[in-house]
DNA sequence: TGTGAAACTGCATCGTC
DNA sequence: GACGATGCAGTTTCACA
């Protein structure tokens, strides 16, 4: 994990479909040794997955809602976020609330009638999303900025 | 969009790096027309980009945290996230707190830091992950699932 | 919009260092 | 670990439906 693999991260993090090729332009290296290089990088797990990112209002679903949540009963609240496809995200906490779900629905009424369903299982509390200003900001600092 | 584009989206979204070749094998249409296909999602904004999903874990990063945050000084708080690299997403939210930030560090000790270096303009409420259900589930039904 | 064919470009692989 | 050369695979473009 030296400078050149971490240039190749900040690369693919921002464009994942970017061609090999256009990559070992960029930062100077041959073609094969960059293949190489993600390859290994992949294997390693530092490189987890490649991602399309999807517009949610583009596709209908304007309300997007972070939601804490306090149930007793995990193994029943967790087998029916798995099968919700409101719930984006799923996450076990520390603290008061033991969940923590981002939520996202076509409107307000949907996202209503969603924590209704949830509370079968314990209570929550709900955060609106009114705008977002980032999201999936970079891990790794730039090797330089003159990419 | 129709039940192809969805699949697409699907596809994609599952993994960015795959060729358009192998996609138009999957869906079966001509490699030109997907070719076509993707170029207007991505036109239009359904696809708002790729990225390569990268593993906090194997990057040094162990702590994970959800921060809901209230100010009063929203311009100064955002010149402030935008400039910690310790934020990955900071979205405006309605309720008692007018902030949620994800944030990840590298350990307990390294959150705690940055949480004072928050509370120079306001205060927080810190729920910290303590493992990962799943993240990023697909926007998008699947057009059919023998794919 | 979708297709098939042809020219072009990028990728996997291998031998070399 | 990285490089250069090469054959194969994927992409772009275009005429046609």
């Amino acid at each position: 994990m030296d400078r050149i693999d971490h240039q190749i991260l900040s690369i693919i993090h921002e464009n994942a479909r970017i061609t090999v090729s256009e990559m070992s332009r960029k930062i100077a290296m041959s073609q094969p040794a960059v293949t190489e290089r993600l390859r290994r990088l992949e294997e390693q797990g530092v490189i987890a997955g490649y991602r399309a990112v999807l517009s949610p209002s583009k596709l209908g679903k304007h309300t997007t809602a972070f939601v804490l949540f306090k149930t007793n009963n995990c193994k029943e609240f967790e087998a029916f976020g798995e099968a919700s496809p409101e719930i984006v995200d799923l996450y076990r906490t520390s603290g008061e609330y033991n969940y923590l779900l981002k939520v996202v629905t076509a409107t307000g009424e949907t996202l209503e009638a969603f924590l209704e369903r949830c509370h079968a299982f314990g209570f929550s509390s709900t955060h609106v999303v009114l705008s977002t200003r980032f999201e999936d900001k970079s891990l790794v600092a730039d090797g330089d900025g003159s990419n």
